[in-house]
DNA sequence: CTTGACCCTCCATTTACTGGAACCCTTATC
DNA sequence: GATAAGGGTTCCAGTAAATGGAGGGTCAAG
């Protein structure tokens, strides 16, 4: 199949599809007019990669996730342990992300947002400068 | 003062501060050797960008609350506004990497992570390539 | 006069794409 | 046979926000 009905399949954007064959994700074979030909296994393969970037792998993680999916003497802690750092890197995110939430809900909350120059949300980042 | 200085007291990096200059953020004087000359001023905007940038704000939304923090006739409503905008992108970012901790703790924890090869983490990323 | 700690500029790299230009292939229609 | 639409191709540039490093100037101390 050509590029852009695998895209439509595995529900990524055609340009995405060329580039994971530039950093070598797919390779997918060529017709004889130069396009990409596309095969069962292609589309599997980039389902799965688009699967594994919506749970915000690195590229890095789905290139090895990817290796070993296809390695049938893999051991699992070895795919648990990719998924288990990357859970680490999210709790840790997310934590670093409420955090600003907070800070930021009060912030915009004390703020009158009417047409006068008084803003707690300026006085509070200007507040710390005193370095 | 020199860079270094302004650079341990704004709590930012050096090089994150010529970053800052190149970028119009800042505009410290020169001394006579081209070394960059920073005044209280200067150190008191940076550390103004440092806390802002740590609420998750981007450059060009510090460089408007910066514009406006300047701006003794603002409206606290044009801050409010922006910092609003963005307490709603932190909360669509949160719900979404919420919704990915959510999947991949399950998948962490279905998995044995021994030296078998069967692992659910895999089957998951594989399970929804039909297309 | 040299050493080491500063400082400077400029260029490349990072992440994961995305947009666009310029051009080729295919199919249908006039 | 010309043409136009709608594929496909490559390659280059740009995004966000820095970061790393090369190559070289400056300054204060000993």
């Amino acid at each position: 199949m050509n590029i852009s009905e695998v895209a439509k399949r595995a529900g990524l954007p055609a340009k995405t599809i060329r580039y994971y064959e530039d950093i070598g994700l797919v390779a997918p074979a060529r017709s004889a007019n130069g396009y990409r030909s596309f095969r069962e296994s292609d589309l599997h393969k980039l389902a799965f990669l688009g699967r594994a970037r919506a749970l915000g792998f690195s590229i890095e993680d789905c290139r090895n996730l990817m290796t070993l999916y296809e390695d049938r003497g893999r051991a699992s802690s070895d795919v648990k342990s990719i998924a288990s750092e990357h859970l680490v890197a999210i709790d840790a995110k997310l934590a670093e992300l409420q955090q600003m939430r907070n800070t930021l809900a009060d912030l915009v909350s004390s703020c009158a947002g009417d047409d006068r120059p008084d803003c707690p949300i300026l006085a509070d980042l200007a507040a710390k400068s005193a370095g």
